[in-house]
DNA sequence: CGGAAGATGTCAGCGAAATTTCAGCTTGGA
DNA sequence: TCCAAGCTGAAATTTCGCTGACATCTTCCG
């Protein structure tokens, strides 16, 4: 399986390539921007791991690039810890998940292989639980076929949500991953945008587990 | 879960110990490197955080030592702010994530719980007892495949039974480990919790030894 | 510029779930 | 047998999450 790597840092480039192909991916590297956006417009991968922090083009306009042009393989990017802009602008252009630096290897593994393994038999990745869709390329969502409108934040917080659907997600982890600028905030944030998102997606689609967080509940 | 505090500013130490405590942890303090250093390398943590500027060994070499010797929990280092090099070194040495001081303490309990997190990859770890299982990554527990509805406070005492299912936890232990603070223990609040552990689990899942405390009893 | 519409943040009160307390009961072991 | 350690159901208390109403901040367009 072809993958893309984007990155300039080459302690990292060489760590991380060293780990994909011992799991068996084939990976090709670059270093510039430049290159990474011609490769990823030229050539079939299987999804491309994309660092934001880059010299020459940087990684956010190459994802915007490469989504303009209808390329559709997966991309995870790889952000700077804290650097929460970031992560927001890159679900924005059509990141599928995202790691903060520094990772462990084993995370990215496992990350990629998800992302893969999403994308793979349907042409855009689109993550379901019953009857909701969440279009990662589109950004949209829809319930039984029903377009819902949703707001940039309902949006990133529904979208964590089904990232990790298998699991609940405490209102710390929300705050974190969505204001993630201050650590700090004693206020109801959270309950507010589950409140205003269980009224659009209807009152069943996200579980509260007192004490342990969200979760979507696919029936 | 255990933490080990190497650092050698008594007010500092004090400060993260309490709220790292309350926060349900259970700390061992180091002033010392070479203190520190010997902890590391004998027993077992759920991670370390670690001062730069020590007397005696010096933060560094306790790193490197302990990555030498494949010590792998992971490590959070405080800096001195602004010190750039420190960091670097830190990351080469075998440090997870750092921290410049001052720094605010959710802060630091927030990239504690990162660290760890990501210590652990995706992989979700599976306490197993016979047929009952605990996910620590999920947070869910099955008896015989079937899922088991725990509040907060029953999970934590279950996970701590868990793991140290080869001995038996007293009340004083449970009492500890779950309230962290000391704990006037005039009430039975731990029966109780056991009561309604064994009455949700199975009657036989949690034994009793008179004065010696409680026992997962995996048959 | 000014104002409207949309998005997000704050607050207070409520209800339900989680936890603690209590009183009386059971049981293991000297 | 006796008694302290442990158990249990129910009541009391505390905490957590939900909600509607409103405040504030942004964006966009005439």
């Amino acid at each position: 399986m072809r993958i893309l790597l984007v990155e300039d840092d080459m302690l990292i480039a060489r760590d991380v390539s060293l780990h994909l192909e011992r799991a068996g991916y084939l990976v090709e590297h670059a270093r510039m921007g430049e290159d990474g956006w011609f490769l990823g417009a030229e050539e079939e991968f299987a999804a491309a791991i994309l660092d934001l922090g880059l010299p020459g083009m940087d990684g956010l306009s190459i994802l915007r690039r490469w989504r303009g042009a209808e390329r559709t393989f997966p991309v995870l990017i790889l952000t700077a810890r804290g650097s929460w802009q970031e992560r927001v602008e890159g679900i924005d252009a059509g990141a599928d998940d995202y790691l903060p630096k520094p990772f462990q290897m084993a995370e990215l593994l496992a990350r990629l292989r998800a992302i893969v393994r999403r994308s793979h038999g349907q042409a855009s990745a689109v993550l379901a639980a019953g009857a909701l869709l969440l279009d990662t390329r589109a950004r949209t969502v829809t319930v039984e076929g029903l377009p819902i409108d949703l707001t940039p934040l309902e949006y990133r917080c529904l979208h964590h949500l089904m990232l990790n659907r298998d699991r609940h997600v405490t209102q710390l982890e929300l705050t974190e991953q969505l204001w993630a600028q201050d650590f700090e905030r004693e206020s109801n944030s959270v309950e507010v945008l589950i409140g205003r998102l269980r009224r659009k997606l209807g009152r069943d689609l996200i579980a509260t587990k007192r004490g342990f967080g969200y979760r979507i509940d696919a029936e």
